[in-house]
DNA sequence: TTGCTCCTCACGTCACGTGAGGTGGC
DNA sequence: TTGCTCCTCACGTCACGTGAGGTGGC
């Protein structure tokens, strides 16, 4: 073969775009030595390792360890290379799905937050929400007499998360039953759900009668019953569960009693003459 | 708040998965301080960080340094937390398509293993290739009496690479105009391509001559003569280029005079009697 | 005393990046 | 002598992981 044709470190520094001090690691230990050294001691490069050290960047950016590169590489055959690849391929699914899980985790987390930024404290309103798909934790048990409490709860619903295939990454909220369950313990929800957007449960498009609340978490102040008064003066219906969640809280607002809850539930004006069947 | 329940740093490393020394890390540099400590400097955290935790590990997942995440945390914002997620989004889907890049290239390498692996050295057929895409360089230029070797038309067209927007990562083949290039000039190719699927080209699907050749880089022996001979004895008629691609090279093979080349070109049969147009 | 959880401190590791100080040919 | 590329060696960095040796309550 043409020997003549060899690189300098800075040639091929600047073909593969791979620092000249990262080259000199992977010669030192021995991931990719340099094809030959001058008299007065240079490394020199053959072209083709341009091709070597590109299938090595593949390997790298899908986390397999300089050492393992290595070790594969002095014993590389036909099969062990497909091996190798086949492995990554299982990987390289994994890595792809958690960085889509991520993208939809930041998705969920600015939509919660530019929704926060655009209410205020005390706002109650009919608005016309989208469908919305969430993961519901166990029915909690606020056991007074043995001061179970909210926190005892919530940290049983991170604890069986993992077997419940729930993602605490995603925001987390409180689901009440029904109106009533939030207007007497506004506090203690009866479950609590993950806004995960592959859930099996779903709030269904419509309109919801929304209220917000500034304040630390788990005080509502009175926002249900200006709630309630709200539903009795639009003589509105309510139906299905309460959500509450947090648009605002401990991951963009410093301050905890500035944090921001949005009470959500299902409405439709009740009718004031009773519809006659066709 | 409710201040009662708090979790040792077993517990919370248990609810979160993550390794008790990197939550003392986490403390240690104000990433993640524990809530309070006890009488006996036990560290303690509250159910909410758990949340905040997720947060932080979504955003590590995404590549931002510890650094980052403290100093954004510090002087958060809902405006400046948005401006961060905003930005993560771009680099993720960066991301994504490196990935995705990654994923395309092992596949790439699996399928010419494969393929060399069910050839043998000097097999000559006939073969249904599929559509294959790819990327094509610039013209080389061998210009014998400068010396103008293979390997600096090689470097040229890696040097090149960036600005045609041809990704090396890829398999890399040799493109001959022609079956009379490739018959006078079997190691000189008229231009270097990329197997990259994106790429603009396109060798069709179609009825394939190919040729299997073991041995060094460029060495075909009299490989294009004996395609030749079959083209004759099988009454064939060439069109187009003839493409050279290694199949095992330096990635799955030690032995540099072991490696396998394929040779391909676009053949049909030579009607004997002519056709007359309806 | 044994077992358990926690602590700090020091050192190791992985994959580099960054000088410092020196060489060697035009 | 100046400028350039290269060298080795040592040390820094990032995000941890791993002991070693000690505490404190049942």
């Amino acid at each position: 073969m043409n020997e003549e044709t060899l690189l300098s470190i800075k040639e091929f520094s600047d073909f593969t775009g791979v620092n000249q001090s990262t080259l000199r690691y992977y010669d030192e230990i021995g991931l990719l030595p340099a094809a030959s050294r001058g008299e007065n001691n240079y490394r020199y490069y053959v072209p083709f390792q341009i091709i070597k050290l590109n299938y090595i960047n593949v390997l790298i950016d899908l986390g397999v360890p300089l050492s393992a590169i290595k070790d594969m590489d002095l014993n590389r055959t036909p099969e062990s290379v497909i091996r190798l690849l086949n492995q990554q391929e299982d990987k390289l699914n994994a890595k792809l799905n958690d960085l889509r899980t991520a993208y939809s985790i930041i998705h969920t987390y600015r939509k919660n937050i530019l929704q926060g930024l655009a209410a205020h404290d005390g706002l109650i309103r009919v608005e016309e929400l989208p469908d919305t798909r969430f993961v519901l934790g166990h029915i909690n048990d606020f056991d007074f007499k043995n001061h179970i409490t909210f926190y005892e709860e919530f940290i049983r619903f991170c604890k069986d998360a993992d077997e419940q295939r729930i993602n605490l990454r995603y925001p987390i909220g409180g689901y009440h039953n029904d109106i009533a369950s939030f207007l007497k313990y506004s506090n203690r929800p009866d479950r609590y759900f993950s806004l995960d957007p592959l859930g099996n449960k779903i709030r269904p498009q419509g309109s919801y009668l929304v209220g917000y609340k500034q304040g630390y978490y788990g005080e509502f102040g009175n926002i249900a019953q200006q709630m309630n008064v709200y539903i009795k003066e639009h003589d509105l219906v309510c139906k299905g569960p309460v959500y509450v969640l947090y648009l605002l809280d401990e991951i963009s607002i410093t301050e905890p009693g500035h944090y921001l809850a949005r009470i959500s539930v299902s409405v439709s004006p009740r009718s004031k003459t009773k519809r006659v069947k066709v």
